[in-house]
DNA sequence: AATGAATGAGCATTCATTCAT
DNA sequence: AATGAATGAATGCTCATTCAT
């Protein structure tokens, strides 16, 4: 990736987190990573495209660290284990989650279609690892994988949200093992 | 309550389920609800006035409903009554859904002193609820119940987005159903 | 009409004689008719907007005063007297026929709906004008009336232009004795 | 000629027919010629030196056409080719003519000086041949003839643009007839 | 001789807000 | 209590031009 679309990208979370989507312009964008604005347009056609390229970036970059856990050999412990590893994910990135928060359940939102598609990218990693949990017989009966993966996806980003705008004095420990406390429920 | 302040608080809620806060002009409000651009001005002095009356107003009503249900005798019953009602009203009010996770935990949004607030008020009834359960030793050793509270909240809110966005075709029932086996598996 | 509108109009052209259309800004059309900018947007919706309603309405003030010489019982008479209004027109709004010739046969130009319907009600009054003389027997054999219109219509804008660009030393005066001593070749 | 400036007033030539002069960009005619934008800086130094160099390139090749003419014995039958070589010229290069109605009368534009000198050229071969006609007592009494030629200069380009733009139905012959009636008006 | 990433001044447009009625 | 014409600061975007390669 050029030199310019990563400065750009990091200029955007950095700003996101602390103004959130709507707040950013093209100018503040381009004064923080040090470019000028007709680099973005040039990079990117548009503020949106930039948006969207930075989604999908960004979103790739959870989903690889996601699969990293895939081959641990006990179900519960990998559940576990990505659950970490999304809390971690969303607190180094914190612009990034409030991004997708804001964004994700917009219904004709102009990033509705790329964000559906990530969605559906991660909400299958963890699918995947539930069902892995359910084959082994692990998970309370008559839940539903799919809906159980999209609602731990959508608590995962909103819990981790709470602590770092809510709740900042607790450690990250905390919340990851309050988290597991409740995955832990599940299991039998 | 005025005429002219419930007709935009139902545009605003009307509007803001299709196209989110930030795309909300107050030319579009005030056309929608049938009067003069003028006429929010007078009557909440600023587009944040408006927003900002909004959201007391809405997470009023929520609070309301959920209150309702605080003196059921049993306790799981009572909280399972509580997300059953929170579902209820996420896909009655969807653009108020929308509106509160797009914003709350947008950090110096411009609504965020009033969300928080709202927020508290709604987190402490289902801390309640959920201590009740607690004391009737049926939450797993461990569970703080602020922060189980706050998570509960933010689920809610997510798991009804998500059906109603990326799983319209899922019944209510459905949905509930889910969530409450979800925390079925809480209880011992 | 409104004020605003009416000034708008008048700084157009003032300015489109100066520098033509494309090097108009809305900033300095605003700043001419003594208005903000954002009057041109509540009143016109774009820029396009503005400059669709001043050929509408220069074109309609042209047509009226072609029109005016309709009744001149000498049909060879009134052509001239068509002529001669039609170059006193262009004198006086010089701003607008350079607009006229500059946008009236660009392709898909942004206002070649607009202008091609503008053309054909001139085109219009100059083909009936055309037709009476026709009926006199004093248009040379084989001489097709819709086309002499059309070409009429050009010629007497390019001839005013002309005059006012390249020999601005010239009298209106010599310039109209010129174009009707051509129109006189077509008398028998 | 190099034939990336070939190239280049080919490209130009063929996006001018769709959007006149004004909304082509460097980038858009450095696409269409297949060439890299920076050619065009190399080659002409601007995108005005463009426009420049391909109206010199472009009347010469036109006053080339209209000289071929100029010893056809009769003079009246020499005005005639010379129209006719006008209309053909025009309909081959449309994008030629639409770009010099277009810019040919507008005061100060840009290419106003250039335009000045070229128009000189052309009207001074149409001149020519007018004299030849007026030495042969073959025009009205009064006729000036230098006016007679900016007139039938501009009546052409408008003539030929009306045609393609307004009536493309017609086919060359009947347009270029008809103008011939005209002109035979002039002629005792 | 040619390239194309980068630039930044300039522009059309939006929209919350004001105020005279 | 309500109106809506007018405002102007703010913003996304365009595009001719530059320059290192």
């Amino acid at each position: 990736m050029s030199t310019s679309k990563q400065r750009l990208f990091e200029a955007t979370l950095k700003l996101a987190s602390d103004r959130g989507l709507a707040g950013l312009t093209v100018d503040d964008i381009a004064a923080e990573a040090g470019v000028a604005k007709g680099t973005v347009y040039y990079n990117f056609g548009s503020k949106d495209g930039l948006i969207d390229a930075l989604l999908r970036y960004g979103l790739g970059q959870l989903a690889e660290r996601l699969r990293a856990h895939a081959d641990e050999p006990d179900p519960v412990t990998g559940l576990e284990s990505l659950v970490d590893t999304g809390l971690a994910f969303a607190a180094e990135y914190r612009g990034f989650a409030q991004i997708l928060v804001s964004e994700m359940w917009r219904t004709p939102g102009q990033w509705h279609e790329t964000l559906g598609l990530l969605r559906e990218q991660i909400v299958s990693i963890v699918k995947d690892q539930l069902q892995r949990v359910a084959d082994a017989g692990r998970l309370p009966e008559g839940v539903q994988v799919p809906t159980a993966a999209a609602g731990l996806f959508g608590t995962l980003l909103v819990v981790a949200l709470d602590w770092q705008v809510f709740q900042p004095h607790r450690s990250r420990a905390e919340v990851r093992d309050s988290v597991l406390l409740l995955l832990r429920g599940l299991a039998r």
